[in-house]
DNA sequence: ACCCATTGTTATCAAAAAGAGAAACAATGC
DNA sequence: GCATTGTTTCTCTTTTTGATAACAATGGGT
């Protein structure tokens, strides 16, 4: 008889175009990956995977039981899951990927309650602030801040992140506190340039006129990549910077950074949850994801 | 994870409403099968069998586990199977009931082709002539000669068994060879009386009238329950016997036996294999009752 | 109402299977 | 060439299963 846990292997195998990540990614041995496919090739009589070095991929048979492997998955969590009246005893591992500035200063403080109340749950959180393949990477869910492109991946849009206006006491002190657009140019105002990818034409300060958003270049003697970076270059009193509400928070409240211009603000980001498949998710990718949600609310329009 | 033999294992329980039997039928210890529902239950989180020593049976919860875990290990089965091009190579375990008298005459002898063929199925024969419960028995399927009563169950009519007449010929020599109906009378026959099971009326012979199926009273001093006894009652040269083709062959060909009134035969009996459920029928299943189907043919209108 | 065979439960010990960990090997593609 | 990746092998540990047996509860038969 058929042992689930290789057909989960088999399947993270296959999405991950990888043996060696699968392995690391279910925490069992890279060899163990390989035997188990080599038994169930055996076993169903079919060479299922294609294997070089260097790419793994399914045969036209392996794609078949692949996506029949998947439903079968499925149906049995659904079984196992149906008596299941409070979710608190659910158990195993979630992979997500989060940006790292929601991760430290909103997801992670919160994280401690979600493992009290899910003790059962192994949490593997990745924050790489490039866009992960999340099936490549089998990762099961992914926040994604800024449009989604990929149309191949289902996105859940959880709200828009509320931006503000900030600067260190000490900056203003110098450049004054400008109340209107003009007063930016007019009292000189710098800001720190924010390049998601180093190299990127920077952005200016951008803003709502009222109909659409504009972006207003300001001089700025600093360009980072980084958010962190981007928020101690705020706080070290080098320009203005504009960034989600979630990450400043903090900032704001012990005084290190002072909201300016709330009638300015530039346009709220989107955010996202992307997952593989609906249809597929399974109880616990669920139950995290409207966790996510729930803590990121306060933040959200 | 789910583990599928346990599957497996519940559903049986569940079927034959008995831990031991389900047991015995799987191959396993009874112990075995007490732990594996127990585990099953603490994973669910319910119960799913109130059992006592006297019986077993599903609870609310169990029923619908039960159907939904029939289905996945059906899938399962057929995911395993999705290339299997030749099914030499099918294995496990099949349980039919056959007639005593099929079985030995028919089925057994055929057997070691299809064990040949199927080296890795495991069959296991039992020939009750009484109407077993096929569920609760656990029995995959059943050869029924005669109607099927329950409608619970699914029949497929293989044919209709060729009835013969027959006496010794030691008894021919005695009484003389009859060539009509009116012949047994005036010759004073006497036929060998057969009831399925004793204390029930005994039939008298049978025979077809042009229209519709008669009995006519014979004398008759024996009355037997067991088709083997039967026809060595026939044999011995106490009387005509009515019987199955496919049983009496062997005795026509060595001359124990002489087939009479070859126009007057009694109504031919029903052959059917009849099965749980059709759906989930199981590939090895299928096999096995197409080949019976192949080696009752020639028996067989 | 009582006896007692049967059945499900549980425990223990040995045997077998599955898995983890580590490492050596060969093939591939940059 | 060389780092990476899949394959294979080895040992050791853990888990699962088989074999037995003792135990308690049930319910039919007397």
């Amino acid at each position: 008889m058929q042992n689930l846990d290789n057909l989960a292997i088999f399947i993270r195998i296959s999405e991950m175009g990888s043996f060696t990540g699968a392995a690391e990614s279910l925490g069992i041995q890279k060899g163990r990956a390989s035997n188990v496919v080599r038994q169930l090739e055996a076993q169903v009589g079919t060479r299922l995977l294609h294997r070089s070095t260097r790419k793994v991929q399914l045969t036209e048979n392996g794609r078949n039981f692949y996506l029949r492997a998947c439903a079968l998955l499925a149906d049995a969590e659904e079984l196992n899951l149906m008596f299941a009246k409070d979710d608190a005893l659910l158990e195993g591992r979630i992979r997500a990927d989060l940006p790292t500035e929601f991760a430290r200063a909103n997801i992670i403080p919160e994280l401690p309650k979600f493992m009290e109340k899910y003790p059962g749950i192994e949490l593997e959180i990745s924050s790489t602030d490039r866009r992960v393949d999340l099936i490549k990477e089998g990762m099961d869910c992914v926040l994604r801040v800024g449009g989604v492109l990929d149309d191949t991946l289902v996105a859940r849009h959880l709200g828009d992140l509320k931006m503000v206006n900030a600067a260190s006491p000490e900056y203003l002190k110098q450049y004054g506190v400008p109340h209107t657009l003009e007063d930016l140019i007019s009292q000189g105002h710098r800001i720190v340039h924010y390049t998601p990818t180093l190299g990127n034409r920077p952005f200016g300060w951008e803003y709502y006129d009222g109909q659409s958003y504009q972006s207003l270049d300001l001089p700025g003697s600093l360009r980072v990549n980084n958010v962190q970076t981007y928020h101690g270059a705020g706080i070290a009193g080098l320009g203005l910077i504009q960034a989600g509400l979630s990450s400043l928070k903090p900032f704001l409240s012990d005084g290190s950074l002072v909201e300016v211009l709330p009638s300015l603000q530039s346009e709220p980001l989107p955010v996202s949850i992307v997952v593989a498949h609906r249809q597929n998710l399974s109880r616990r990718v669920r139950i995290f994801i409207s966790w996510i949600e729930e803590v990121l609310t306060p933040y959200l329009d």
